[in-house]
DNA sequence: CGAAGTTGTTGACGGTGTCAACTTAACGGA
DNA sequence: TCCGTTAAGTTGACACCGTCAACAACTTCG
């Protein structure tokens, strides 16, 4: 193990890359990523990466993979505080989803988008998408037994959920929505017509 | 003009362009849609599309807004139908925007992933893309109108279907959702969430 | 018919991901 | 302690990529 900086081997580069990536991303997005740059950020030659990570989708693989534990984390902690909250608690999980979106952009971003990640599955971020998409399970069905929201199916239930707020979260990081709206009262009303209608029929 | 195939000037290489690319980007994604192999493929030279668009950005900022313009024809063809059809047809609204998104998915994510695009403003894009937002808005009033669904702020109304709609596709094209779903069971699952919260307190 | 403008081509430049061959450092047994 | 094995980082090279400048071919219009 080598400890001081000047030294062939870096101590440990693999986490190293990882978090000048994602510095990387909230600096300039996802395309100012290059094997290169980071490699030069780093003091490090170009293709040092590559010994840690087959390519370059890999390194933002794991990149995105870390942002789904990161918002999980986040979730359980508002979500599994106390069961019966009630309706406040649950509409905050909402707000706290939005944003992280809105807080990690490019990080959230490249956790969603195939674009600059290949297209054969990558386990390692199906897992972590799927911890995401069970403990939002897991959240509804707590809040149905409460009988806070309408019990159907819950894995239905969580996917409309789940939509709804990443697709605010994808309009406003993508600047679909006008700067002038209250990003705040948006929110608040896409959570109420939500758990309006999970209330109601659905 | 020069009708024939095989001459010096293409006759409408702009046309062929856009199309061309949104052809690719059916086939392998926007990552596969290059100058060089567009131009390959038109049997062009590789900066022959430069006569035509400014840079790569510009062409793919074009396809974007034909997307959103394709989008928004649908969703007026559905929702100005008959004025106080009810329910029902303001349901088919979101069932035709996530269709579009299914069956396009390469040309929808580029229609909003800052990704491959430029963050300059281009109007072009932003024009689309506000006259589909303006279409909503236009159903949601009408709509109002008739009773079908509470009359509040129609534009915070029509950025929550919106992001509903939008966020499903997107979960759905990114393929975050598991195969084993029924995709029309969840596509009408969303709509009616969505509509029975926007007849309650929304 | 000729000048001007439009459209397409070719050469070149710097940037990129990635592989193969090499070098350096750390570690584990004799 | 020495020495081989292996892990970690470097360098050179290759084929791509977007883009620009200079040039060529065709069209159009005075």
């Amino acid at each position: 193990m080598n400890l001081d900086g000047n030294a062939y081997h870096h101590g440990d580069l693999r986490t190293a890359l990882l978090a000048e990536a994602v510095a990387m991303i909230d600096e300039g997005g996802t395309s100012s990523v290059t094997m290169r740059a980071i490699g030069r950020r780093l003091g490090v030659s170009r293709s040092a990466a590559y010994r840690h990570f087959a390519d370059k989708s890999a390194l933002l693989v794991a990149v995105a993979a870390a942002g789904f534990d990161r918002l999980r984390d986040r979730l359980e902690a508002v979500g599994a505080g106390a069961p019966g909250a009630g309706i406040d608690r649950l509409r905050q999980v909402g707000e706290v989803y939005v944003r992280f979106a809105l807080e990690n952009p490019g990080h959230y971003r490249l956790m969603y988008g195939k674009e600059a990640i290949t297209r054969e599955d990558r386990p390692e971020l199906r897992e972590a998408a799927d911890a995401l998409f069970d403990e939002l399970v897991r959240i509804v069905e707590s809040y149905q037994r409460s009988g806070t929201i309408k019990g159907r199916e819950p894995r239905v239930q969580a996917y409309v959920a789940w939509g709804a707020v990443h697709g605010l979260a994808s309009l406003l990081i993508e600047g679909q929505i006008l700067t002038a709206v209250d990003v705040d009262g948006l929110i608040r009303q896409t959570t109420s017509i939500l758990l309006d209608g999970m209330r109601a029929g659905g």
